[in-house]
DNA sequence: GCATATGTGTTGGCTGCCAATACATACACT
DNA sequence: AGTGTATGTATTGGCAGCCAACACATATGC
């Protein structure tokens, strides 16, 4: 996978992964990269400015919790998160439904061969 | 479609729109929009320096040609080109697959409910 | 002691698409 | 003759946004 592919998607990435329950920063990275069956490898560069830009604009909330001795910066989706992350894969199906079509272009249906 | 939509998949929608056969400039930029069925309008600032840039790399070839009084420089796929164009679409799918996946993931197949 | 894993965070730089701009020819209309 | 619109090629500057590199801290194993 070339570097700056999640370029423009970063954000779905990120709400996608915090659907299922809170995580931190080091397992956000890590869930991306499960579920991307090991080929997205997010770098801390890249998402904790954008874990930081999603809290502010209201997309994700954060707080700090204890493991045992060490501190965690916990993020979890907002009702407006949530909201946003629909319209985020709604996005995404366009997106690629539009490339897609260029790319491949689909023989009419109905047409033999 | 936001702007900056096709960054890092640029190349692989011009190599596509010319595997029919030649284009011209101009004529990319329709055929790109048509078949995503309106939703990409690429620039040409977006489409003259990269159709440079894909034949100086040896992908596309060109020649000037005069339709009536008009000149017009049309663009084709070298064989090269016909290889690349397999890698990206390859690259596409690998893309969007890893993308999708975290995106929505799949519940595993087999798996009860 | 030293390496490795876990954990948060910042800064500078570069890639690459886009908006704006410029220019030319052809044709229709007034 | 002048104006508008479609067709056609091309360049330049800007900037969004991801990443590499770096910095720092704690815990555990060898």
């Amino acid at each position: 996978m070339k570097t700056d592919a999640v370029r423009g998607h970063l954000d779905g990435l990120l709400l996608a992964v915090l659907e299922p329950g809170p995580l931190h920063g080091y397992a956000i990275i890590a869930a991306v990269q499960n579920r991307s069956g090991g080929v997205l490898e997010l770098r801390t560069g890249t998402i904790y400015p954008a874990l930081n830009r999603l809290e502010r604009v209201g997309l994700l909330s954060s707080s700090w919790e204890s493991a045992g001795e060490r501190r965690r910066r916990c993020y979890e989706l907002t009702e407006e998160g949530r909201r946003t992350l629909a319209g985020e894969r709604t996005a995404w199906d366009e997106f690629t439904t539009a490339i897609g079509s260029v790319l491949n272009p689909s023989t009419p249906p109905g047409l033999p061969t």
